[in-house]
DNA sequence: GTGAAAGCGCTAACAC
DNA sequence: GTGTTAGCGCTTTCAC
């Protein structure tokens, strides 16, 4: 074979993924790429007649659009970045799947970021999430690094501060303040008459803000200053166990306890217990939460209730209409807490 | 001021988000985009002296590269789908966060959707991933729907299933077999010599095969038909003390109880004692699961213990193992479970 | 080691 | 209602 000298300039083959794109239905279908476009994003904006080839052209295909590509033309990505401490904190678990669920509704998809309670990795995971240029990004907790608000900040995408009350949240904000929920629960526990008092805390820095107000409460209120024991995150029974075998040990006379979590609160009801400690005859107990199980456990565990699944609604609501440009009006908003008094108080 | 008569043609203004881009971090370093792009990817293809330029421009103007155009020019998103039923079993969550962190320290980040138990949104689910051509999809449990199992074989996403056996996966999986577990638990009761078994059960299937092995197990091993209560998903201790009173009920003799999951155990413990009915010394209770808490409870609570964690992990290294080229010799690993007991039976 | 050109697959902007 | 054109911001391919 005898090639002609004259070579025309190879073409470069770029093959992409291989898969069935936009171009290719527009193509069995007779029409244009932004038509097909037009008929699957807003289809009453095209011809019935459009509609059907078009769609007939999806389902012979098995088109499925590459959101990759339509994000970046249209800068809007449709997903979402939550970040949680940890995944295995269940107190977030409601939001996250109300969040998760509120979002799918509106046609948004869910990314997950672990921070770690240290926060350690945040900068790095910030650097991830700000990267696929997410349409909001949610955030468990207030945060705190001036450099994680800076950039924040500085890439314009709406965020949603959660779990916690500020003045200042870098944008917007659903939570509740642990300032008030220290203090309600040192009330309600010495309006039980209650005065030997204590706290059992894992040592996340709003666990430490709750344990803190319960403190300068119960001191208020005259009595003498409250143990209280920290524990690692995140929380467990075991952990739970502990802290009460400790504040035992520290304060043989204790009559009330107030624990950073439900599960640290089952902990120390079942090593009261098997100490032969009467819970709440002896001792009272509450835990922090308002996880489900809290209510099936005998005795039936008081708690302070956290609408965790309002949370993930609220936060989804704000990203959503700001990614809609529908005008929120309320940037900030208090969802409160409830002291729920059940028999082990 | 007078216009000049001949407008050039008005520019099309199509501003992007505004964010700095790639092209602003080059010209600032005065080197070509690529050139910068080699200096943040492949530190090693280029000069010291670029890379130092590249470097400072990058952290004068605190650019954070669009990893959606990226993903698109390279056809590699680095983004990893999970699918789980509900992020509130608790059972997933290990798998989950142990997921999260191998994706993450591998340069993937995670997208969260939820099934439901149902599997009702599955479809729009499985479009809304696909779509965003993840380098990767896990999935809770096998998938049995023909129409999802054609649609993951056509997209050509590497698929691990998860925390399920079946001899003829989409793809990659790593899990254990329920069948086993059911039939070791009733093997292990029988051994201890107990003769009047029930169960207490979600209604997911995974935890209905469980059952059905448990309950063949037992007729084997010559006992009576085992009686069993299926409880709404997901479980909870609520609902353990409900599925108890009815076993009760309906068998009121029974000398242990296999139920699907830890916190159905623990309401059925709950019960039994509110009942005066001794744990173990008249009931065996078994989870399932090997959550944490477990172990901590009074009588602690045996188990049958699945590794979480390590499901998670595995099913990470298959996807950014394949993602990089790298074979995966063994597509199918059996992870096994331990029966687990401790004081509760 | 560095750069120019050409897309990845889609949508905004503008015409008709 | 439909089409044309020109990008979105990056990386691949090829050339030097």
């Amino acid at each position: 074979m005898s090639a002609s000298p004259i070579q025309p300039p190879a073409r470069r083959t770029r093959r992409g993924s291989g898969a069935i794109t936009l171009h290719d239905v527009a193509k069995l279908a007779g029409v244009a790429p932004i038509t097909a476009s037009r008929a699957l994003r807003s289809p009453h904006q095209v011809s019935a007649e459009v509609l059907r080839k078009v769609g007939e052209a999806v389902a012979r295909t098995g088109y499925v659009p590459n959101l990759l590509a339509g994000g970046l033309a249209s800068t809007r990505s449709r997903l979402v970045a939550a970040v949680v401490p940890t995944i295995s904190a269940p107190v977030f678990l409601d939001s996250v799947q109300s969040l998760t669920e509120a979002l799918a509704d509106r046609g948004y998809q869910l990314m997950l970021g672990q921070s770690g309670y240290t926060g350690g990795r945040e900068d790095a995971l910030l650097e991830a999430i700000i990267g696929r240029r997410p349409d909001g990004i949610v955030l468990t907790g207030v945060m705190h690094s001036s450099e994680g608000r800076r950039r924040l900040l500085a890439c314009g995408i709406p965020v949603v501060e959660t779990w916690d009350l500020t003045p200042t949240p870098i944008d917007m904000l659903v939570g509740f303040s642990h300032e008030e929920v220290g203090r309600a629960v040192a009330s309600y526990l010495h309006a039980k008459g209650r005065r030997r008092l204590a706290m059992a805390s894992g040592d996340d820095p709003r666990a430490r803000r709750r344990a803190a107000a319960f403190v300068a409460r119960a001191l208020e209120l005259g009595q003498s200053k409250p143990t209280t024991v920290f524990v690692p995150t995140p929380t467990s029974p075991q952990r739970g166990r502990e802290a009460m075998a400790e504040l035992l040990r520290r304060q043989p006379g204790l009559d009330g306890v107030f624990c950073s979590s439900d599960w640290l609160a089952l902990g120390v009801v079942t090593e009261a217990q098997a100490r032969g400690i009467g819970v709440p005859s002896r001792l009272a107990v509450l835990g922090f939460g308002g996880l489900e199980f809290a209510s099936a456990l005998e005795p039936a565990l008081s708690t302070v209730q956290i609408n965790g699944a309002a949370i993930g609604r609220r936060a989804a609501q704000f990203i959503a209409d700001r990614a809609e440009g529908i005008e929120v009006e309320q940037r900030i908003v208090d969802i409160g807490f409830a002291v729920v008094e059940r028999q082990s108080s």
